[in-house]
DNA sequence: GTTTATAATATAGATGTCTATATAAATTCA
DNA sequence: TGAATTTATATAGACATCTATATTATAAAC
């Protein structure tokens, strides 16, 4: 006798996250956006100039992966990249005039998004649920 | 001043998510899978003769996707897929004897993916991050 | 100072996922 | 019965993501 699928907590953080996800793209698409390049933009909005490293870093995805993304959105307009002065090797990322006009319908929609997915939640629950995502992360790293 | 993304809850689920998802790819390639391919196995594991449209009503993903993967899985020799009998639209998943061997093995790398996800929580916790994961699907359904 | 090692980014190839559309079989309906 | 609609699956093209590897620039070591 297998357990059932839906027995385990990992089955439904796999099934939120996709149903987050659908919903994300289909908001940000909206926009012209990914899910996914929402994060590098709410980033960029926070502090420009960032290199690939502090993405990498900050958000736990390989190095190839946002290379790829980067330039993606560099094709789109969003954002440009210039090579560092002190170091070669190393190229920072600044927002287009497009990618700042961005903030406010992004950050419209990531709040609509947060509402939905906490609605009927209680605060002790929110906080609950924030506090025991963070802690899979770490059991994770 | 624009919300810090990390204050989103909806940003730890995505986070929670891939770190879960990273562990999940690392483990089931040691045999030859990529994560979901897992998921649709246990199905199988659970009864076999399934349709396209049973895994995209039991999964939330899209008919193209399932369609994808299941031809993938057959040409790794995981599953077979028959024309039914009745209604020639219809093609029925069947386990190989490949897939069929996978059933322990996958299973323990689930227990194991679980038991790190849970890493010091307790009861109650467990059972409310389960509850509270399936309220956010509830929540964007 | 030239070679070697390290570090930052890019490329190649694969997979799961999506939307839009095509194909083929069954069903409905006039 | 024959055309129109619905239903099940497939294909095309795109993107985020991965691992493995290449490229390029800096740093270290001899």
């Amino acid at each position: 006798m297998t357990l059932p699928i839906r027995s385990f907590v990992g089955f439904q953080l796999v099934q939120a996250h996709r149903a987050h996800h659908k919903k994300a793209e289909e908001q940000l698409g909206k926009l012209g956006l990914r899910a996914g390049q929402e994060i590098i933009l709410m980033m960029l909005w926070a502090e420009e100039g960032l290199t690939q490293a502090r993405f990498v870093e900050q958000l736990g995805v390989e190095q190839p992966t946002i290379s790829v993304v980067l330039q993606r959105m560099e094709k789109a307009g969003l954002l440009s990249r210039h090579q560092d002065s002190q170091d070669g090797r190393v190229w920072r990322v600044y927002l287009t005039a497009k990618g700042q006009a961005l903030e406010e319908p992004v950050m419209q929609i990531w709040q609509h998004l947060e509402k939905q997915l906490l609605n009927s939640f209680t605060e002790a629950e929110q906080s609950l649920l924030r506090r025991l995502l963070m802690q899979v992360q770490t059991n994770f790293a």
